[in-house]
DNA sequence: CAAGAATTGAGGTGCGCACCTCAAAATTTG
DNA sequence: CAAATTTTGAGGTGCGCACCTCAATTCTTG
């Protein structure tokens, strides 16, 4: 028969009630009991049941995914994460939601974050563009014990926070591996979209991707990033300018999430010449380009796993466990048309 | 406040006891009943505290995995995915153990699952080659209430058991999308190494990675299997000699979890000409051999999530609940030197 | 309509732990 | 050494549910 704590309270030679004062961590424990509690843990094995500790404790948890307002499918996949993680979760009183708020100004970021109600959350999971005042808002979140997770988003990382999501420049630099080997010996320039250089993510993307390249297939040259900003008829223009100018462009390399209104632009100039062209996050634009073969490969990270990955770890630091580690590294997905795997 | 099963009783105008009958489909209900509590449990949205139900039911789950004695690297790695789950069950009453057993005589397996005490177990995982016996043995199993997931291995996909791994013709045409698009326009031959070729994922990996060369890489020749037997001199004296009657090949594909064997032969006859190289599994090997760039890419899928997966899977059956098929999809990884991502 | 069967309700117990109170014992302090 | 303080123990309650018993009620069936 499993332990229980009235066995260890026998093996350690205290009463129940020190058992309690040493496993939550109540005040009035004299080192010498402590130490007699902790070697008979070790002894018999002890290890409390998670489910009478939650039944007893009865306490519903409550975590927050804050997500840009502005964003196209990958978005929405991660809203739907979020929903599936929602219905899962529900049963075990976890409660968890999306708040939607504009990404743009940090000062107002920093002010919604500030303004959260530190009691009635265990959690929030940011995805926000790097600031110095979202960062001091997020620090002062943890003081006050909610516990943060910075998500899929290019922060740069704090000491107290977990952070969830890829390796950015190993993203890229897997992107500039497919590209260089995907081409082949052909001599050529690289055409690299983002919606902005602004945030760290596309940053280090563009780092690793250039390395790669540069280190690899000197016979590649990037062109300078283009940046869409989100919008439909500066993509076109600027997009089909850089084709027109470089008529012996091989491939190109969309690093933002959102690969649609680049690569529309890129397909509508450009007809006939056949292009390598690799994008970022699986969606249900790069699926089907992938399966129509107009995209050659799609570098991904799972929303579904991120979502989940998140919200284990808030559960874990609200509850002081260790977590698996190996399970919560977020893998940079190489995803061609023949993985693609449709559930 | 969450509904409680009290609140339940009230909400349908019945007793505790009848919504204990309901809940746990006793018999002795009426279908009038039944129909009422149905509804009010929709009606309230009442779900069961699965902490309650866990403490109250005090139940231990144990559940095997069954996998071959012999087996090099990736067997290893699943071995310590199993520890490492041992480990983290070990507090949810989950006892988790892994036998090892001879897989060469289908006999031998079917007798050992049928010798299995089908009450001193929940759950097994096979990882077990096909065969008729063993496949009856499954059955039988499975009508006495274990729950049985087949494990990574090439068995017939029985309706009352569940699968783990990946799609094998799905890994091996993306094994041969690579191989294709990594050679480029050369024209040449592909060497195919694999430990047998009697096992149904073997050969559906080949028939996967045939149909991609084919259809798509007309230039490339896919030489016939090679089988090592897992035997170090039998395997160095066929890639040696066909290697050296094919002075044109240029890429080498070896479909089983071990490469250590037939890539050890393929670099020891063949010194200087570049080999585009795919294998499968990531290991101590593979991994290594990656970063020394001496393989090209890795077809994977993760064995600490086969293993979680295959647990979730057989504990959700016990508990008679529904899963999450998202997260239980198991990824055909692409792995390149760039996306190993080390913890 | 009576005897049998099926259904329902009331009530109790226990799962393992958190959290609380109060008194007794041990230790520290002036 | 006495008083103040810290530490310890005994004991109780409740979390939400599973599982059990027994009596009361309703429904079948010949």
């Amino acid at each position: 028969m499993r332990p229980t704590a009235k066995d260890l309270a026998e093996a350690a030679g205290v009463s129940l009630a020190t058992i309690d004062r040493v496993l939550n961590e109540r005040p009035n424990v004299s080192p010498k009991a402590a130490r007699r509690v902790a070697e008979a843990i070790e002894r018999i094995g002890f290890v409390r049941n998670p489910a009478a500790v939650a039944l007893a404790r009865n306490k519903t948890y409550r975590f927050r995914f804050v997500l840009p307002t502005s964003g196209d499918q990958y978005l929405s996949e991660l809203i739907a994460g979020v929903d599936e993680a929602r219905e899962a979760l529900r049963a075990d009183s976890t409660e968890v939601e999306a708040a939607r708020i504009a990404m743009n100004d940090p000062h107002h970021v920093a002010k919604y974050l500030t303004g959260i109600d530190h009691d009635a959350l265990d959690g929030v999971a940011v995805m926000a563009p790097e600031s110095p005042q979202v960062r001091d808002a997020l620090l002062r979140l943890v003081e006050r014990g909610v516990r943060v997770v910075q998500f899929l988003s290019g922060q740069e990382r704090l000491e107290s926070a977990d952070y969830v999501g890829v390796d950015n420049f190993a993203a890229g630099a897997t992107a500039g591996k497919i590209v260089g080997r995907f081409i082949g010996e052909r001599k050529g320039k690289i055409v690299i979209v983002s919606e902005t250089m602004m945030a760290l993510d596309s940053i280090q993307r563009r780092l690793g991707f250039d390395s790669i390249i540069n280190a690899h297939f000197p016979q590649l040259e990037c062109l300078p990033s283009l940046e869409t900003y989100a919008d439909e008829r500066r993509a076109d223009l600027i997009i089909q300018r850089t084709l027109q100018h470089n008529p012996d462009t091989v491939a190109v390399y969309v690093l933002s999430a959102e690969a649609r209104i680049p690569l529309t632009a890129v397909w509508s100039t450009q007809e006939a010449r056949p292009l390598t062209i690799v994008a970022h996050e699986r969606t249900p634009f790069s699926e089907q380009a992938l399966m129509d073969e107009r995209i050659d490969a799609v570098i991904a990270q799972d929303p579904g796993h991120a979502v989940r990955s998140a919200l284990r770890i808030m559960r874990a630091r609200s509850d002081h466990r260790e977590l698996l580690a190996s399970q919560e590294r977020i893998r940079i997905e190489v995803l061609l048309k023949e993985n693609l795997q449709f559930a």
